[in-house]
DNA sequence: CTGAAAGCGCTTACAG
DNA sequence: CTGAAAGCGCTTACAG
């Protein structure tokens, strides 16, 4: 398999190299039976395309970067797969890139997409990240963002409705008896986290009850004290993600409340993770698979005539074992 | 940013494209002010080299493809995370392949990877795949396999000590009184699951108590069923990784056992997402950032001398909410 | 439908 | 220490 070139294939077929690189790449400009030959002695010597050397003189790869700022999210990692999917399907290859919110990572992964000949790119940026700054890259024109609205730049973006998602989590926890129903924000990163708490603020009848709006991994502690010292407690709980929904259940198991008989939660997400956790977790589900492949589609579409789709996607509830009906 | 090549880089410095070639690739072989002339120059024109070219050129790359089964699942999400910084820290870009256990995937990703010129990889290998066959491929000579022992094939392989490492998990059980301890293998796709087992017959007093050996995620509620079904129950369990632990405890729950209370329950993998677990799971953790940089490690020494280590790693306890006393 | 030529952006012996 | 030349593995007008 050493020094397997287009011109080994071209000598051993008797035709012209130019004639192998049509019989691959533009087969209808080849005799037919030229190129099965060419084909045939291709497979033979065991012969695939350098995509190298084809994207250097193309000026275009198919390399496609999906930049997330943490892999162990399990929301990144789940949107990670279903796009590895998404773009090998469509004949891309998925380039992961983490940048841990990092502004100069993110820079570095533009700076290399663009000469690595990108066609576009798919971010899901972390709050850290302005994507304005974004924009001044060449790269950057080439970008669709993911779960975050930002309508100002002509950038296509693909998000979940948040407040319709919020509105889900308080009509099944009404239909189930609760009137309190706090909120705790926290693993931020990402800008639907805002959207999210806003249209709790917006959907909460009487008073909203933030018991924390930290965006570490410490949310769910500080709420569940919060909770605990509280006098006239919520009887649920709507969390911002799932993540913050486990850290708020499992900090409230510590302290000797149980999930759902002393309070339900809600998380947001619908994560697969959800199913296995203790309870099983009630949730907003986000159409990840969907995010991805449409996210593409919009890239493709840009590519294609420069216009910039804004799509929002419906949620849908999950009810698991982490709601019930309040005490009596 | 159009059009910026190393000829007019050269231009506008006033010196021959091959300069500018040493003045970055090797500095030492130009004189310092010509060299520092070249670099201002390029700073001013936002010059960097293309990667595609130099790879082409220079037939070896930076890019090095960690390849693992499934990145939802946390362990290999951890293990992406500490290589990306590992590798980018010398001087290499992490790239992700997830396979899916997929033999054919795998295989096209060996030879994209090849035909990308990567110095060399990782490979995290589902049980699926077969490393013997991998071998067959050029790119299969410049593997490093974690997490599964292989010594027949002159490959570079990192692991943990399994069988310590279920050593761990029956004295601290054991010091705390329990005498009767199950295991729960299940979600393999590694071949360490059946180190682990193995360990655990091995070392088990009187009978071993096999609540599940499957490889699905059912594993955890089939091993909850048989528990529920048991006259002599046993007073702890030993997961074969950290999801198996999830998964044993969500359906304990869900069946009325609560943990530790009624069972102790014991993992193993150390992930982060462990903290958070209702309750917080004891377990035995991998040093996945060791491995993963010392797979690095063990893949350049292999270029450098055609010398194939086997690093076992030391397993450690991480002792949390999941584990009691039995009931008296 | 096929071939010959130029060139994508680099590197690296080889001279000088 | 620097330059000129050849070449990595392809593609794509341009002829024929």
């Amino acid at each position: 398999m050493a020094d397997l070139s287009i011109d080994v294939v071209a000598r051993e077929a008797g035709v012209h190299r130019s004639t192998v690189s049509r019989a691959f790449s533009r087969p209808e400009a080849v005799k037919a039976e030229t190129r099965e030959h060419i084909l045939r002695v291709a497979e033979k010597l065991g012969y695939t395309m350098s995509p190298l050397a084809q994207a250097l003189r193309r000026k275009t790869s198919t390399l496609v970067p999906l930049i997330v700022p943490d892999i162990t999210n399990p929301f990144f990692a789940e949107l990670a797969k279903t796009m590895t999917e998404a773009a090998g399907e469509r004949g891309y290859q998925l380039m992961l890139c983490v940048t841990n919110g990092d502004d100069v990572q993110t820079a570095g992964y533009l700076t290399a997409m663009q000469s690595l000949y990108a066609p576009f790119g798919i971010i899901a940026p972390s709050t850290r990240v302005d994507i304005d700054a974004l924009m001044q890259f060449d790269f950057g024109q080439r970008l669709v963002v993911i779960d975050r609205v930002d309508q100002n730049a002509g950038v296509p973006t693909v998000t979940v409705d948040s407040r319709r998602g919020i509105e889900l989590a308080f009509e099944h926890l009404r239909s189930l008896g609760h009137r309190r129903i706090g909120y705790v924000s926290g693993i931020a990163g990402t800008h639907t986290a805002q959207d999210r708490m806003d249209a709790y603020r917006d959907l909460a009848e009487g008073e909203p009850i933030v018991l924390d709006s930290g965006a570490d991994s410490e949310a769910g502690g500080r709420a569940a004290a919060h909770f605990a010292a509280m006098a006239d407690r919520p009887t649920a709980i709507i969390a911002a993600n799932d993540m913050v929904a486990f850290g708020v259940i499992s900090a409230l198991a510590s302290r000797g409340f149980r999930v759902p008989e002393d309070v339900s939660v809600v998380g947001f997400d619908g994560l697969a993770l959800g199913a296995r956790f203790n309870p099983a977790l009630t949730t907003v589900r986000q159409p990840i698979a969907d995010m991805g492949s449409i996210a593409i589609e919009l890239a493709e579409k840009k590519a294609a005539d420069g216009s910039a789709g804004h799509i929002v996607l419906e949620p849908e509830l999950l009810v698991r074992a982490s709601t019930a009906g309040p005490r009596p």
